[in-house]
DNA sequence: GATGAATGAGGGTTCATTCAT
DNA sequence: TATGAATGAACCCTCATTCAT
């Protein structure tokens, strides 16, 4: 191999690396929030020693922050591809889908996100500027949805948080869920059920 | 004073700094679980010593326990004085706006319970088996509504948990909502507008 | 009841509770050692509060002293009827029976004592002057029995180890002798075949 | 250094440290027991911080088995090249005087031991049957004995207890001796003469 | 790049004892 | 006499992090 072919192989291997770490500290601080995750714990969690994490990290709080910054970086991608333009019923059929299916598919990540926020979101907040961004070009589109007639009026920000409520719950409080139906512990949820009684609800609740 | 009178006070003295210390834990164990709590913050917020603290209760485990015990009775009294028999109208309307207040009110307690259910309930399940009982009973009346035409057919748990999600989304995401809509950090949220809008969300997305 | 009476009473009451609180010391010291012996733990075993327990004893280590000198004093009792002018066979027959009977009827004393020694007798040393006379004034008439031909040349001082040696291991050891019998944890030990076996190694062992 | 030769002297280094670490540990069970003794005591002794010694053991549980262990090991070697069918008499007298010498040398080793022994061996226990093994096969070639003659008599299992109480008893008394004997604390014990008392005493004790 | 050793701070909890009534 | 409250010191152990190789 050329020096630079063997540079670029070691970057990937890095690079596997980090992402591996990534995971264990989302499920991690997912479980037991940024003072309760222990450095042991997510190598554990990696299959690293404690030590090697630390080679690779600077420190506990910036790998929380860094995992902060990558989740809120996945759900901005969660919005690729789809349009309000077009209406508020495709739109939200299809956003509302792909987010429970994420939620069921990836419950950590909105476990942790929803521990920072919880907590007063001491570290997520410098990351959050463009999430409100989007969250008030959302509402200006909404509004315009109520202007033109397709839905009834609501509040364009807290319909939004109601979308979010309604969609991460599922993954919050899986257990919840199995528990109140006596269902398995390890028992799937069924996302498409539940992706068509919160579409159902939504629309249908703000029809006009 | 009398012999009993002294004991009287002191059960009283006792009462009191129980509640003052069930409210310290609560917000501590909402901030930061049971694993990143510490007895040491937990005592600063009651404003006693750690030795004192420790006096007190039996461990850091018991008083997550009794905690949760408190929450789960608290929330069960929501129910009190509320008649399901009156169809889903007047019902759904009392009930939504009577959790909301709470969350708003109090919003450690339902922190504190989304993190325990979040982590997976693993000290909550002892104590949840009249909620199920609950829910399962709620999802009984619900599926008469439906069966009287009085709203169109849902599922009835799922029902539930959409009550519960956008309910409690305001207590655990407050700061959120601040962010999202340039509030201060203090501002208080508004009770009536959120119980209003999250109503008619409901009430209309179970229209027959 | 006269007022001297009720003194008497009280005076009756207190001495009894002592010697409840001195055995249960005695058994927890000699299974914890005075470091490790918690004065919690001796008020459980008196069946008393902690509390109460420290109205009743200035310190543990006085305590523990107490019980020290209970029993030294108990030991010397062992000796009273017993007339070693008879000669060793006589003497030697009755005093080892009574020891060994003790030691299996009281085994917390003799491992009280026992650890107290092995840690190098802090406490007990300003208690032991009057055992030392007893030991060398014993020593005295063995050698007596030496010069009369009555039994052969040993160390007079090294047979009376030998002796307390022999007792007491089946008071410190009794688990380890069910143990290595096959006997259950329960069992009680044969006092009788014990003594027969012990006195029979002694009197021969010393046959001029 | 080549990378093995560190590997190797990393090895050795803890080898060093760990045996430092075990005598330490002995002397301080000795001294206090499992309860009484802190790990402080232990570093202190050691020569070494408690937070080091927590990095080099799991738990003061764990090193006072691993002590143990290590004990019923040492004991056991005794008895290597030694041949119990070479009679009674050159077989005792070997290994009465090594384990009289062995006592003298470390007597920690016979207090920790003992120590556990009278608190009723809850953590020997596990480690005790090949020590039970030896003492039914060592009844056997005593009974041995006796059928051909060579010695009187006796219960062959006693007969060993009577050997370990006498061999001991001058480790776990060596404060007693002195004070008996009116010697200095530092006084050293006379391990030949002792061990002539010891086996002449038993010797004649069994013989037909 | 990788790893064993090391550490000061802090974790929850128990301790013997004193105080107040 | 008796008891609940209180406390400062000490308990065992884990923490995130740094050092040395």
């Amino acid at each position: 191999m050329s020096r630079s072919a063997v540079r670029a192989d070691l970057a990937a291997r890095r690079e596997e690396l980090m992402e591996t770490i990534r995971q264990a500290a989302i499920a991690e601080f997912a479980a037991n929030g940024l003072h309760g995750a222990s450095t042991q714990a997510i190598a554990d969690r990696a299959g690293i020693s404690k030590t090697k994490l630390h080679y690779y990290i600077s420190s506990k709080e910036d790998l929380y922050v860094e995992a902060l910054r990558h989740i809120v970086g996945v759900w901005a991608d969660l919005f690729h591809g789809l349009d309000m333009s077009e209406g508020p019923e495709p739109f939200l059929r299809a956003y509302i889908g792909r987010k429970i299916r994420h939620a069921l598919d990836h419950p950590e990540v909105a476990r942790m996100f929803t521990g920072e926020v919880m907590r007063g979101a001491p570290l997520l907040r410098p990351l959050w500027d463009a999430s409100r961004a989007a969250t008030q070009g959302a509402a200006r589109v909404i509004e315009g949805w109520i202007a033109a007639g397709l839905i009834r009026p609501v509040d364009p920000v807290l319909l939004q948080f109601h979308i979010w409520a309604l969609t991460q719950h599922y993954a919050l409080h899986q257990v919840e869920v199995r528990f109140m139906l006596d269902w398995p512990d390890a028992a799937p949820l069924d996302a498409e059920h539940i992706a068509d009684e919160v579409t159902g609800l939504i629309l249908r609740g703000i029809r006009p």
